[in-house]
DNA sequence: CTGTTAGCGCATTCAC
DNA sequence: GTGAATGCGCTAACAG
């Protein structure tokens, strides 16, 4: 059995409250007295229990992460990040997979207040809207969604991927995107048309519309809204003959861990995942602080220049 | 505030213990009770504390589940399996991530202990023993691990890849493996070159040692012990202007998500990550009820013929 | 200043 | 069949 306050008050002749106080240190304890509890308290490797606390204070230590699809090679990284930011602080993760689903997003948080959280940290599945609760949420999503807490500054990401490739000389470029309906491929390809210098030309390919032609594009250069799309381009690309970077340069998003053992190593926009944990965590605390929440946070993205894009070739065209 | 026994007893004009009793089906209050009971219990949305239950009872209804390394993308299918087969059973996951390092593993284990969760399923680090503790525990690793509760069949796996090579016609083989260190990759190889017959050979690459002359390999056909490295091998070799499957063709492990987004897509040995989340937790009950431990369970792999793999061609040595 | 009493919400004895 | 008493381990509010 764990040992208790109790084991050790009785050890020593007084309370468990008067334990409790020496061992949180509310300094209402001689030092005396206070330096002995601590004393014993190692010796017989006291380790509070966290859920008699809880039920105590209303604090459980735990938070929450819903993902929409942990699968999706783009969660892990912040379900990493959020653990280690978390973990650093002493609290626990209960994690929960909304499966893309909007009722089971629903349950999901509904599941994690009965478990105890103290606060959830929802990654909301497209286009959903997260019902408030009596808890503190914080949403990591676009700058563009209403309530979001922290995300990633999409639109400059996609700016960032522009600027790259205007520097290297190219000008005509294709723009893959796969849903319309995601408001972070939105942001990043906004991001990316609003970037173009005047001399430039983009086209948009929305994959849920089909791979359509894109073997025999025209462009010098592709950017697309995620790595993974990236993938499916360089492989089709290489496949039919094309070289890259040295007939097409390519960029993709969100740094995904493949993108560092194709070759060539992709080029990519990464999001600061731990940056966006951190912030998310906070935002949390100072929930449960009663302090007032912080402002919706954007953190920068960051160009990852590896070997998928290189200078236009003359002749490209 | 939450809507208590005690409130409903109240309202009722009953004890909380009846309440209780009726509510938990101890069958000791009478029908009509009983019924009116559940009655206001669902008129005033009750809904009971799991952390009084948990603190009274020892019982929390959370598992714990430690990762080596959640962005690994072998281990988000894992973490999604366990935490769907979880919710099933109304049990919360809290998840941990090692890091890769035997000590983190070890804190990271203590640490759920405390949050109170009822057990835990470690995917443990490479080589690691996961020091017992007075708590269910359930290891899914390889089936040569001692003390392994539940993992894909990684031999029979192997053979599998090499019976569909054979069945094609490939005779020279090329194995990649990354660490020596690993079980998994060890029993996945060995599985492999046992399933040889007699008129095949074959070689076997490790990545540590360097990627070596990949591209100038005589072998018509690649087997690499995971998905990651069989993306490097396709890569690679369709950059040096060798087409896959028709000059080489190509096997993977463990059926990550970008596999079906390559071209040519990717064909693989997956593991049933639903069956091994389930014996997992089932392992988990069943000795939390006292029940003897299940013995060791071995999951067939499954081979996931994509296009990645074709017959061998003539001329092709 | 020091230490104790009370009770968080629940489930489990045991009397009635 | 039902309810009053008890305690899981802890801490906030109180009395000494």
């Amino acid at each position: 059995m764990q040992t208790t306050l109790q084991d050790i008050a009785r050890h020593l002749g007084v309370s468990a409250a008067t334990v409790s106080n020496a061992l949180n240190g509310r300094g209402r304890v001689s030092a005396a007295l206070s330096a002995r509890i601590h004393e014993t308290a190692t010796a017989l490797e006291y380790r509070p229990s966290l859920q008699a606390r809880a039920l105590r204070t209303g604090r459980s230590g735990v938070i929450g992460l819903v993902l929409p699809d942990i699968s999706n090679p783009l969660f892990p990284a912040i379900a990493q990040a959020v653990e280690a930011q978390a973990a650093a602080q002493g609290l626990g993760v209960l994690i929960a997979d909304s499966m893309g689903d909007s009722d089971a997003q629903a349950q999901a948080l509904r599941r994690m207040m009965r478990q105890g959280a103290d606060g959830i940290i929802v990654v909301p599945r497209r286009g959903t809207r997260v019902a408030a609760m009596n808890l503190p949420l914080a949403l990591i999503d676009t700058a563009s969604t209403p309530g979001n807490t922290v995300s990633a500054d999409h639109r400059g990401g996609g700016a960032l991927a522009v600027a790259h490739l205007a520097a290297l000389g190219h000008r005509q470029l294709l723009l893959i995107g796969e849903s319309r309906a995601s408001s972070v491929q939105n942001d990043r390809i906004s991001g990316m048309t609003a970037a173009l210098t005047p001399d430039m030309r983009a086209d948009t390919l929305w994959l849920e519309d089909g791979v359509g032609a894109l073997a025999e594009t025209h462009a010098t250069a592709l950017i697309a809204t995620s790595d993974l799309h990236a993938l499916t381009a360089l492989t089709t690309l290489q496949r039919a003959g094309r070289r890259v970077p040295h007939d097409i340069s390519i960029i993709g998003f969100d740094d995904h861990a493949f993108g560092r053992a194709i070759a060539p190593a992709l080029t990519t926009v990464a999001q600061d995942t731990a940056t966006i944990a951190r912030a998310a965590v906070a935002s949390l605390v100072a929930q449960l602080n009663g302090e007032p929440t912080p402002p919706q946070i954007i953190v920068p993205m960051t160009l990852i220049h590896r070997e998928s894009t290189a200078p236009c070739q003359p002749g490209d065209m």
